[in-house]
Parts: structure tokens; C-alpha cells; sequence
DNA sequence: CTTATACGGTACCAAATTAGTCCCCTATTG
DNA sequence: CAATAGGGGACTAATTTGGTACCGTATAAG
């Protein structure tokens, strides 16, 4: 129930191309280029893995390239139109649980006498669901100042705690 | 964004051992004792695979274990009372999609600079809930005999739906 | 009390997956 | 033409996973 490494670093840095740039340059309209470069200077993470990362990102359609000098990446669309599902797929396969979901059969090598077939469709359903209603703009808000366990302690009479 | 076969396996059987027996014998009021042996028999899973699997369960508090002669395992509780998310806690560890969720800090080796840490936190929230919905009961049903987009068929009048 | 049954715990190994690297090609700018 | 920057694919090392083996302990039957 862990996803890959890779994943989380791609929507970080997902999350970093579409944050609103310090510099207001003329990529205003559109939206900021950034390489593969940058990117890794940016995230610590080494290039030869961000580039790799990217070049799946964009044949997914969720990165849109331009190759050249003064080349880069930048977001196909909008961050709020694009959604945790759709990158998660991008990089790690159609969001499938068990083998024997999304209609694909014969994966599973025991399938015929398993009793269950259809029924993990509901629950790959329900985490689908829970990952289409997620978007990229919504992981680039500023994280909660408060960290969940904090909750109570937040509201000790002393702090101000909203 | 894939289970463990592991996992897979254990909800298949579990489903198993919470269907209502074949045979109606004295066990008709509590719950039903089936040996890891009879497991593995059943399922084609290998024996030893098997036992480990319950051995795990157990100790989550999922199955209950009698053990010695005519021993076994039991499910703990009814099926509609076990979900989805505890029986993969059981056996992946707690839900957490990324290093930085849970509290747990100091997991992933670039979080300080990681502008998003409490971000995935919404994501693994939904998707908990969403596995949090479903329980082994839900699982133990015989599968639908149709696909998905008939779920609005299915509630006609008209069939008695067998 | 002895024996057969069946779970409990741990250590271990092999296969599969993942993360990361390398190298060369193609496109674009100037 | 030279410099920049992505595209593609092969390759390797590290980690995780799936599966096995062995020995100990509890319990019921006889
Ligand atoms: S057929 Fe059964 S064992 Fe195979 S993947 Fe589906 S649920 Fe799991
Ligand atoms: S701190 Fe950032 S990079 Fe690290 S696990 Fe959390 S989201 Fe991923």
C-alpha cells in the first residue's frame, strides 16, 4: 500500500513546475518552463532520474516538452485538471489492486477457482475515487501548519489554535 | 499502487473461512475453525505460505487461533465488523503512501526541503476511507454477475436477481 | 502420560521488482 | 555549425517480496 518512490518525487516536482514562478517573467501567460536541470538542482534528486521521470510524465500527456535550446517542461494543463490518479497511473500502471481487476483476466493464475473474482473491483473502485478527487493544485497549497496528532494539543488553552 | 499477492491471498481466504460452512454441524453458532492445511487445500496456496499469512492475522487480531489438536483459526469478529484497511494494515504495515505521512518524520531523507510534506496527507486520508468502507462481508458476497455500469440494472424491479 | 495434531516464532534463500545509471540520437535555437 | 535540452532504450545494483525450513509450544484423544 506504499507507492513507489519515483511517484511521490514526481508529483513533488510536479507540484514545483506548477507553482507560480518568484520571477513574473514573460512566461506569465503561459505556463513556466522548467528542464530537467533545474529540476533536479531544485529537488536534490539526480538528474539522470528526473529526466527519466519527466520523459514518462510527458508521453503520459501530463508534461508537455519542448526540445531545443531554451527547451523544458511544462504543465499540459492546469493543475487543477490534473488529478493524483492520472499521474500515479502515469508512472506506476492503471490503478489495478489485485491482479484480476480492470477487466484484464488470465493475469492471475489461480483466478478460476477464487471465489471473489468481481468483488475487489469495488474496493480498486473506491480508491480510484479517492485519487480522482485529488488534484495537483490541491498538493501545491502551502501544507496545514498543523501536523494531524497536533490536533488536540493545538487546542491547548495557551495556543490560539484557530 | 498494487497489493501484495500476499495481501490478496489473505482476503481470498478469509472471505473463505467467513462464508457460511457447507456442512451445518455444532459449529452452527460461533464461527468456523479451519486448519491452515485445509487453507492451502483449498485455496491452492501453498502450506507453508499459508501459515504464515494466519500466523499474521493472528497476531493483528483478525483470526483467532485455537491451537493444539482439532485447533484452528476463527475469524475474530463477524465479517461486516472487519474492513478492507485493517486487514492490509495487518499485512503491509499501516497505510501510509508516502515516507512523510503517519507523523512519522525523519523516514524520507529530503523532507526538510520537501515543500509539500503535509500534502500527501489528504491523499492517504481518502484513500484509508475509502478502504475503510469495505468490509470482508462485502468481499464474501458471490460477485456480481455484471460489470460495473449495469449497478443501475441491477436494482429493476423486475429481476429477482439470482 | 504419551502421542498426534496444529499453531508460534525465527531465520533463511531465491526470484522479482525498483531505483538509478549510461550512452547515443534527435530537435531547436542562434 | 555549435550548444542546449529532451527521447529512447539497455543495463546494473539494491531492495523488497514470496516462499521455505526448522524447531518450539499448546491441546485433545486415548
Ligand atoms: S482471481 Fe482471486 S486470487 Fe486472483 S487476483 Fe483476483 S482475487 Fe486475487
Ligand atoms: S517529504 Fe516530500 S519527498 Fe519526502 S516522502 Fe514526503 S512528500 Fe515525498
Amino acid at each position: 500500500m506504499r507507492l513507489n518512490r519515483l511517484t511521490d518525487y514526481a508529483v513533488v516536482m510536479l507540484a514545483h513546475i506548477g507553482r507560480p514562478g518568484r520571477e513574473s517573467g514573460p512566461e506569465a501567460g503561459g505556463r513556466r518552463v522548467v528542464t530537467a536541470a533545474e529540476m533536479a538542482a531544485d529537488s536534490g534528486v539526480p538528474l539522470p532520474t528526473v529526466a527519466k521521470l519527466m520523459k514518462l510524465l510527458a508521453q503520459a500527456g501530463i508534461l508537455a516538452s519542448q526540445r531545443g535550446a531554451l527547451g523544458g517542461y511544462r504543465l499540459a494543463r492546469a493543475p487543477e485538471r490534473i488529478t493524483m490518479a492520472e499521474i500515479i497511473a502515469a508512472l506506476e500502471g492503471p490503478i489495478a489492486l489485485t491482479a484480476c481487476v480492470d477487466g484484464r483476466e488470465g493475469d492471475c493464475e489461480v483466478e478460476s477457482l477464487c471465489p471473489m473474482r468481481g468483488n475487489w473491483d469495488k474496493v480498486n473502485r473506491a480508491v480510484r475515487q479517492a485519487l480522482d478527487a485529488v488534484t495537483l493544485a490541491d498538493m501545491s497549497l502551502e501544507p496545514q501548519r498543523f501536523p494531524p496528532v497536533a490536533a488536540a494539543a493545538a487546542a491547548r488553552p495557551v495556543a490560539q489554535a484557530s
